[in-house]
RNA sequence: UGGGGCGUCGUCAAGCGGUAAGACACCAGCCUUUGGAGCUGGCAUUCCCAGGUUCGAAUCCUGGCGCCCCAGCCA
């Protein structure tokens, strides 16, 4: 027999940038026009040059990938090159093991940085370097408020800030005093440095931003050789600019920075990047902020950063996400300044495009119903051939055995068949994927519960093609496993992780967690060919849905399988329609 | 008059003075041994509002209105 072939998480393998004549046509957004016109200017020598900076603070989300999309997908439109860079400049927060995960998941979606692997703190010296002149400079001075005094000292949105005490005080002071800052002289939060400014400026970034905090942590990269950390806006730019990179795309959070990165970069007299900024990617009924996900997790709402209902991208690949698929979802979500939030239909669209082309068909029944055929002869078992795709012939076909006691889906059998249910009823023939006709004949209920337990058919031998001799034709097809050959599973149907559109609007976003988010079925029956699935393997079961083997839960014993995404279900719109205009 | 942004179909999003692309969703039909997939057709006389400039405005000007971001020694 057979086996379907199938597509697992070992086929995605990471490429190579991609060709810029793999674009489509007519992808027009205002950063492509700003490169182009800086192009046509010969801006930078006509070099791109983009990176993505994560904090290896948590994992990566589908926003994160929006970023990673936008700065890497632009380099590889116009052959350039980006960069990956660890933007690791607070110590307390950041780990290793983060790291790993976005380096992980970054190749999982197809990029690839070659030797361009970088961190900011491998530009701690150069930084305090440049720290050195700007006080030299006497455009930077240490200051001993305090966190709170500094906060007070700063003004508000509408009333402008008082210069520090510390403000003007001589150079030569201002270096001994950095140097021995660093020197570790000085405990955390005792002193800062500070750029020299304006303190009334409207933008509050520009009044005095501080540049180095002390701070005795272990750094996971450069351990206990430094005290003082760069904040960001000291380390970001100038970490461009040293890298040469053209275009520094962002989230819009940060154009009120901007001023302050230009600023920076044009005291020091080094390359200036450019910053541009747009929004970031907001998807309907989830949350993407990495603090919420970080609750989500260590409150055990959902089992870990790779739960399949998470937006991270472990999450979406455990869930059985094709990474081609986000790409596609990204490119068509589009890039531009407005704030938006996508409907999740949309991903679900690009997951379904994809794996219809790519996962096998195969048969599944998660709610059995036994049938009993009563004209098939007992102990008979026929071997029946079945396509495995029919979107793709080269997929082949397997064997599927049929016997006299089949299970069928407990949804495909209604008493009282409502309009349009072209399923099973009492008296009524349908089609067996790949078999006979069958008809219903006698319904076994439970006496006292009224339960349907069991199902008498009987079958049509002169059906066998599918095709009735006479022309005759059935309006539904089942799916249908053998009893005796069926292999029992457990499949996890996951929803979407919130009951609202937009749990940020919820007093408490914990109070809007869908709690049908996942349900496990743990009585399924699938077709004996799933007996030895890898994990990750992908399947369509037939008239459900696409589902992956869970690469944590899943053992030969027993599979288990997560849904990645339903088919579209005409039916249950129909229903749903029908019972709104019934009442 | 604190500063910075943004407002085009239900949801994203093109458009850059010449008379509203595309996608998702939705609706209708065809087709179908998955009520899947596929195919066909429909879906903004109008671009936050009001004036103005122009032969002509979503695009330019003026004035409103609405929404978002910023007061971490986080990024």
């Amino acid at each position: 027999m057979k086996k379907p072939g199938s597509t697992s998480q070992e086929d995605d393998k990471p490429r190579g940038p991609e060709k810029a004549t793999d674009e489509k046509p007519g992808v027009s957004n205002f950063i492509r026009d700003i490169i182009d016109e800086d192009l046509g200017n010969n801006k930078n020598g006509g070099r791109i040059h983009t990176r993505f900076p994560p904090e290896p603070n948590g994992y990566l989300h589908i926003g994160h990938a929006k970023s990673m999309f936008v700065n890497f997908g632009i380099a590889e439109d116009y052959n350039g090159l980006y960069n990956l860079r660890f933007d690791d400049t607070n110590p307390v927060k950041e780990d290793t093991e983060y790291v790993d995960s976005i380096m992980e998941d970054i190749r999982w979606l197809g990029f690839n940085w070659e030797d361009r692997l970088f961190y900011a703190s491998d530009y701690f010296d150069q930084l305090y370097e440049w720290a050195l002149k700007l006080i030299k400079d006497g455009k930077a001075y240490v200051d001993d408020l305090s966190a709170d005094q500094i906060r007070e000292y700063r003004g508000t949105l509408t009333e402008p800030g008082r210069e520090s005490p510390y403000r003007n005080r001589p150079v030569e002071e201002n270096l001994d005093l950095f140097q021995r800052m660093k020197a570790g002289e000085f405990p955390d939060g005792s002193r800062v440095l500070r750029a020299k400014i304006d303190m009334a400026a409207g933008n509050l970034n520009m009044r005095d931003p501080v540049m180095y905090r002390v701070l005795h942590a272990t750094h996971h990269r450069t351990s206990d050789k430094w005290c003082i950390y760069p904040m960001y806006d000291w380390a970001h730019g100038q970490s461009d600019s040293i890298e040469g990179i053209t275009h520094s795309l962002c989230s819009l959070e940060f154009e009120d920075h901007r001023p302050l990165y230009d600023w920076y970069l044009e005291q020091l007299g080094v390359f200036h990047p450019q910053q541009i900024e747009f929004a970031r990617l907001n998807i309907n009924y989830t949350v993407m902020s990495k603090r919420k996900l970080r609750v989500l997790v260590e409150e055990g709402h959902v089992d870990a950063w790779d739960d399949p209902r998470m937006p991270t991208l472990s999450g979406m690949r455990r869930r059985g996400y094709l990474p081609q698929s986000i790409r596609s979802f990204l490119d068509k979500v589009g890039v531009a300044k407005r704030e938006s939030v996508v409907d999740i239909a949309l991903l679900e669209h690009c997951v379904r495009e994809d794996l219809n082309i790519a996962a096998p068909r195969v048969m599944a029944v998660l709610k059995p119903l036994r049938v009993v055929i009563e004209n098939y002869p007992e102990g008979q078992v026929e071997e029946l051939t079945a396509i495995n795709n029919p979107e793709d012939e080269s997929m082949g076909v397997r064997r599927i055995p049929f016997s006299r006691e089949i299970y069928i889906e407990h949804d495909d059998f209604r008493e009282d068949p409502p309009k349009k249910f072209f399923r099973l009823s009492p008296g009524r023939e349908v089609r067996l994927k790949h078999a006979y006709f069958i008809k219903c004949e006698r319904v076994i209920k439970d006496d006292k519960t009224g339960e349907v337990l069991e199902l008498r058919c009987t079958y049509d031998p002169q059906t066998k093609s599918g095709e009735a001799h006479d022309g005759r034709k059935v309006k539904g097809t089942l799916h249908w496993v053998s009893c005796d050959h069926a292999v029992p599973a457990e499949v996890r149907i996951y929803n979407n992780l919130f009951t609202v559109e937009s749990p940020d609007d919820c007093e408490d976003f914990r109070q809007c967690i869908n709690p049908q988010s996942l349900e496990i079925l743990s009585g399924c029956q699938v077709e004996p060919n799933l007996k030895n699935v890898k994990a990750g393997e992908r399947f369509q079961f037939l008239r459900h849905g696409y589902f992956c083997v869970d690469s944590k839960d899943f053992s030969s014993e027993r599979p288990v399988f997560n849904r990645t995404v339903s088919l579209r279900d005409t039916w249950a719109k129909i229903e749903k329609a029908e019972k709104k205009g019934g009442k």
